[in-house]
DNA sequence: CTGTTAGCGCATTCAT
DNA sequence: ATGAATGCGCTAACAG
């Protein structure tokens, strides 16, 4: 039916220990050897049987993906990252969607290691004490993204939210602002989310400010959510001179709200975001946010799992950094 | 190391036949056996290899998905509809990448094909040779998305674009619109635009219309080429009364250059969208748009696999239609 | 540099 | 309803 290594080597007069070598050109072989081998597998269309290969030898070229959403725009990119890192390597992604369910998360890490995958990439330090576990202990590597500011199981790749909470208080505050609104959404499915505001708040106060008040919105991010909880907030405070958002999603419901309500953006009212959406650019005003730049998160997430390992239980880690978008809404 | 059916089998106290049985509930069990195995693989934390189990009988619980793009935010929807059809059924999406390159396609088809997987799910008719030859031949389904406007490999599952622009055309018209302007992107990467293109300017003509002008960005879309594509339109042209642009992406972008520029939207120019993206229902305007379900097209692509086939040479289309959202700006 | 020999862990006959 | 035997296609020692 389809060809077999068996076949291939017979055809290249060599065994079938030779033809395998040459296809996945491990050892020494002499050009000989390699030429007829790769005669045979063009002319018998020959395609290598992943299966097997797996079972002998107990790894796959399989890299297990975790994410917790396809929703929140932040994710593809980062899947875009990680397949352009994987292009080429003869690698591939299984890719699982978790909606921020970390039972779902440990269900998809047990039936992704079934495959014997080179590593598992997964989202954020929040695992199951199963997860952590099943992740800890096999020989795939483990890359843990978005966020460094905890260690990581073995590899953790992403930027410090604390920190880019505190460079977005410290550069508010140095343009003159002090009466700060926060509009967030649900933390507990987002724990970076919080740790952004707890680094927003911390800075705050060691400039002797606080937040004035804050919504947050029971549930995932959305730029509807950002609308509806801007104009809570409004409601509730018509004093404040700049609001902080959860993400860029929010911070655009909240510059929607403002151009359908007439709120004049920067002159009555600043607004800033998080994660440097493309949209953001593109808006009718410029959105200030910070950016981070999730496909070189993917991206580099793939390469680390390919550094050799240093040492069974030295952590890696790799600051993929931030930096702070002027725009024109702050 | 990690337990085997073989060691299941043993504190079972049943063979491994038997053991694999009850796994896979296939064949008559007794309670009794079925009852022992179940509590050894508790006991031992047995996870079944699946590679072992993909090569002794030749397919595995996976499918394979090639998407063009992670950018264009339709596919990361689609993608949580095949995740969401997938989950609980034991599957794995094995995901790959084009950027919209045809030959990427068909190595991403062969390497896949390498997993001897149930299904593979692509993205539209539009395929080289080799990889309409090769997905023909498998046993694996073969599912083409987005489109129904041709005859697929074995299943389609999406929308007829050329009645979508036909649709479009004939809303607009009946509500009085007769100075068409379109705004697009390139063609050569996406042939649904095309078609819509083409149903829009049909149905124009069966009214005597035909469209005053257009411009064609060269290159994806996205919102950033909506707005200056608009931008460079109106500077041609200021007799328009409706412009009909590719995608959301691009209206999205037509409508904040109408914001920015202080045009009236629906007063002096209206705008008309495709795709009906969530962030068009809460951008300052809610754009008026087609709405084509693509999370259901992800859903449906999975649950048509699973289908049994009713013969061999059957194809299966299913349509999961259109809605037109009346919206704002038209 | 190459071939020989053994499995890898499971699903599947075919018995019973 | 169950077990024994066989092989899926490949890689990994090992010996030469």
């Amino acid at each position: 039916m389809t060809a077999t290594l068996l076949d291939v080597a017979r055809l290249a007069q060599v065994s079938e220990a030779t033809a395998s070598r040459v296809l996945r050109d491990k050892g020494p072989i002499s050009r000989q050897a390699r030429e007829s081998v790769l005669a045979a597998v063009e002319k018998l269309g020959y395609l290598p049987n992943r299966a097997a290969g797996a079972l002998a030898s107990a790894a796959s070229p399989l890299v297990g993906v975790i994410l917790p959403s396809m929703t929140n725009i932040v994710f593809p990119e980062v899947l875009r990252g990680i397949n352009a890192g994987l292009a080429g390597t003869g690698y591939q992604a299984l890719v699982g969607i978790t909606d921020y369910d970390l039972s779902v998360e440990q269900s998809l890490v047990t039936s992704l290691l079934a495959w014997s995958p080179a590593a598992i990439i997964t989202t954020g330090f929040h695992h199951t004490e199963s997860t952590r576990r099943r992740l800890g202990q096999g020989k795939a590597r483990v890359v843990e993204l978005m966020d460094i500011d905890a260690e990581p199981i073995d590899i953790a790749v992403g930027l410090s939210h604390r920190k880019a909470g505190e460079a977005v208080a410290r550069h508010l505050f140095e343009k003159g602002y002090r009466r700060f609104g926060y509009v967030g959404h649900d933390w507990n499915s987002d724990r970076r989310a919080r740790l952004r505001y707890d680094g927003l708040c911390g800075e705050l106060a060691r400039n002797g400010l606080e937040l004035v008040d804050q919504t947050l919105f029971d549930g995932l991010s959305s730029v509807g959510a950002g609308r509806e909880m801007l104009a809570r907030l409004l409601r509730r405070r018509s004093d404040l001179d700049i609001v902080v958002f959860s993400n860029d999603d929010m911070a655009l419901g909240g510059l929607f709200h403002c151009l359908a309500t007439g709120i004049r953006v920067k002159q009555e009212l600043s607004l800033f975001g998080f994660n440097g959406l493309e949209i953001g650019d593109v808006a009718p005003l410029r959105l200030s946010t910070l950016r981070s730049n999730r496909f070189l998160i993917g991206k580099t997430a793939v390469e680390a799992i390919f550094e050799p390992r240093s040492s069974l239980h030295t952590k890696v880690v790799h600051d993929t950094g931030f930096e702070i978008i002027e725009g024109e809404t702050a």
